[in-house]
DNA sequence: TAATTAACTTTGCTTGCTCAAAATCAATTG
DNA sequence: CAATTGATTTTGAGCAAGCAAAGTTAATTA
């Protein structure tokens, strides 16, 4: 069994790799994602390598082997369909979910697990949009465009949210900025490095502006793509 | 913050302490308790003292200090409270959560557990009848005996069961001798030292016979003193 | 090409927890 | 009272994980 540090790093190394899938993950990124001194991610990647679950290159990086991707994702799995038990059956709030859950993550059993994934109906999205991966392994990927590419004006639906922050998830509930939300991108100014939104709160149009930087870490799914 | 190795060793300290209270509980016999070689138990137990939860006197024992004590009731309200969740909301089986909660009991936060608390109710006794300590660290006992030295022909309701194991608690279940069955002794024979006991269960009688041993791990409530 | 710099690895050390085996203590037995 | 025995403690060692600081490497700059 994988301790709950290599699961830890499994889960950083999956979650932190590079889009581009002929790179490899550095140890700098690495050791930054899992919170740690470079030092020590070098020694515990070489370990975890020498169980077959990563490939390491020295000075190069580090990169999942399919047994290791494999135990990422049941990490990943549990950690999202957690997040989603402590929000819809616990009543937790949606921003305090992602921390409880970086525990809980490493201790249920496979079959509470499938306990959870029943009661749940075997949901594909956790809270704050991610997909849950199913029991075999695989992640169903929608396919998004952020509030900084999307087209203007057009209605589009939030999918995901990719900042787990409890404070910035307070601000976007604030916002009524959560995932399913039907919102439109009213303008963009460069110069000023804003995205102006529209959003519609019980009815009402609101406007929100948020910077270049936050408006990336939304996913929209364009409304006409849905059919 | 107690790690969970001393959260462990407190919580057995507690469950396994001599019922005079002015024993000491045996490195013997928390050794076993935690399944710890005996060398182990009395140096972890040294490191615990150091921290002033327990009181520790070599070759006479071990003794929970009142910080100690509290600390110990707060892993078993987590432990307990775990359990129930997990029989009345999650539907386990009752006879899978005690491995369960072992776990679970050292990762869920206070926000957690008073939200667990909340949906079930404030609860005061768990799926095998323990008391569930309150957040302020007392425990409601009840008055029971078990049915080796309860009186013969009264009815009674079984109120806890003292064995946790899976394969024995589904036998319990079998038997319909559940906490909260009424139930009644009919005979006890010394020489052949079993107990025969009369079970109401769905309308009609059933006979179950138990050995001495077994019948001392049943703690009954007698309907008289209930009044 | 040589020097600088940033990223990475190595080394040495610490902490927490564990075991096996040897040593010690205290209670009982002869 | 001496010898035996059972429980307990001590000792020596190992493993997993971590940090700090020193040493390497490779890319960039001059
Ligand atoms: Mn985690
Ligand atoms: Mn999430
Ligand atoms: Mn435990
Ligand atoms: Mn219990």
């Amino acid at each position: 069994m994988a301790s709950r540090t290599i699961e830890n790093y499994l889960k950083q190394i999956y979650l932190s790799r590079p889009a581009d899938e002929t790179q490899w993950l550095t140890m700098g990124k690495l050791s930054a994602a899992v919170g740690v001194t470079p030092g020590t991610a070098t020694s515990m990647v070489r370990a975890i390598s020498d169980a077959h679950l990563v490939e390491y290159e020295p000075r190069a990086g580090v990169r999942l082997t399919p047994a290791g991707e494999q135990l990422a994702l049941h990490v990943l799995r549990r950690h999202r369909l957690i997040e989603l038990l402590l929000v819809q059956v616990l009543g937790l709030d949606w921003s305090e979910v992602h921390e409880e859950a970086e525990e809980l993550e490493h201790v249920v059993s496979d079959r509470l697990l499938a306990r959870i994934d029943e009661i749940l109906q075997h949901p594909a999205f956790d809270p704050h949009g991610d997909p849950i991966p199913t029991a075999g392994g695989v992640v169903r990927s929608q396919d998004c465009c952020t509030l900084l590419d999307c087209p203007l004006g057009s209605p589009t639906n939030i999918a995901r949210i990719l900042d787990q922050s409890a404070d910035f998830l307070q601000y976007v509930n604030q916002c009524g900025l959560l995932p399913g939300a039907d919102i439109r991108v009213a303008s963009r100014n460069h110069q000023a490095q804003t995205v102006e939104l529209l959003v519609i709160k019980r009815g009402e149009n609101h406007v929100v502006a948020i910077s270049f930087a936050v408006a990336e870490k939304f996913l929209v799914q364009m409304y006409d793509r849905k059919k």
